[in-house]
DNA sequence: TTCCCGCTTTTTGTATACAATATATATAAA
DNA sequence: TTTATATATATTGTATACAAAAAGCGGGAA
């Protein structure tokens, strides 16, 4: 059996999902009866997936008293963002020997149809086109740890989707950030390792962006 | 109640714990009934804590199969090293403009009493108050996600004690790495953020001090 | 009203029970 | 002897049960 998942695993995701479609917002309790009651479950496995997602950062446990969705403040967003700066910065420059001419072509492509999907303003695409191309030098970095990392914590300032917000105003920012996936694109062609570094750390993850996730 | 612990906190610092001082090894299995008869509690919360501890990367789970201990690998110990030293670099930039006289002088004693510590080979007191110096600058340094993941980052590689190794190997490598807690010292002094930074990330954090961890 | 107290209900934390899978053991065939 | 197969045992995953603490509620006192 490949892919088996544990009830446990399924709370999981159901839990995960929620907290980024916005169904569950900052703060909310998490009752673990209503939980096992909506999954059709007992309470064991809702509980264990709690105490993961506890650990992950996504919610947090106050002792006998439960569950809350951990709040993201905009300091704390700001905090990650940081973070997150930093340590795609790190695998960019690791990635940076291993960097196939096809892995260019495919950014360049990428890069292309998020413009598409910004003018179309369907941003959820974006979304989704950004973390591939992301994923494509994180991929080649070497560190596997450094992946994991940064897909946890990514995860936590990942919340609700686009839908119900100024189309206009999303449109600008994402041009821009967009603009910055081209440069980046030319640091690796240039194989600048300094320049590289201190443009995904200062510009891409500048965390003036990191008010866009705080809801 | 100020610092209430649930049976599955104690579980969960008996099987950390354990995971520090060797008694639980690389790939040792876990046997929930085992742990939860020494412990005389039942089952229930030997698993939570099981899952927490997996969820932070200190066990692996295998599903129906149950948990063993994470192996550290060197590669994956170089690889956590790689990481720590980049948030180590960054939270010591972040501090540079919060340290205060008293900050250095407190370090400058640390660096006396580790001197002392090395030259009475008492390792594990070395250990303690290289953390007690790390500290210092991580706490001003105005990121407490930072302060976070560096804490589990750093409990990922801490395996064991110095008892039973070589006692001049490991006095040679921490007196060098003693001297550079007085470069850092000075470059603290100095302001030199870039420098300082460059030294944390390449010097300090040396993936070749990786092998020390190794077991 | 507002605050406080005691009672009831809910919810969490833990123990126990049981089903399903994995592991170990024994037996038989090559 | 080795390999394969059947059976027994141990272990995980999940459900249920229960005790203890927290939250909710109603009635009085200020």
């Amino acid at each position: 059996m490949y892919n088996y998942m544990s009830l446990k695993d399924h709370v999981y995701e159901y839990i995960s999902k929620g907290i980024q479609k916005g169904t569950l917002k900052s703060n909310d309790k998490l009752n673990e009866q209503e939980i096992s009651r909506e999954l059709n479950i007992s309470r064991t496995p809702v509980r264990e997936a709690l105490i993961q997602l506890a650990a992950e950062g996504l919610l947090i446990s106050e002792p006998r008293k439960g569950f809350r969705v951990k709040p993201l403040t905009l300091k704390e967003a700001k905090d990650l963002y940081q973070i997150v700066g930093h340590l795609e910065a790190m695998a960019a420059v690791l990635a940076l020997d291993q960097i196939s001419p096809e892995d260019i072509s495919r950014m360049e492509r990428l890069k292309g149809d998020m413009d598409e999907a910004i003018n179309a303003h369907v941003f959820d695409k974006y979304y989704k086109l950004q973390v591939e191309f992301h994923n494509i030098y994180l991929s080649k970095c070497g560190n596997d740890e450094l992946i994991n990392i940064l897909k946890l914590l990514k995860k936590r300032f990942i919340r609700q989707g686009y839908s119900g917000r100024d189309p206009e105003g999303l449109s600008e920012i994402f041009k821009e950030t967009n603009r910055q996936h081209g440069e980046m694109i030319e640091l690796f062609k240039k194989k600048d390792s300094a320049q590289l570094e201190k443009y995904i750390k200062e510009v891409h993850w500048d965390i003036k962006y990191a008010a866009l996730d705080v809801v």
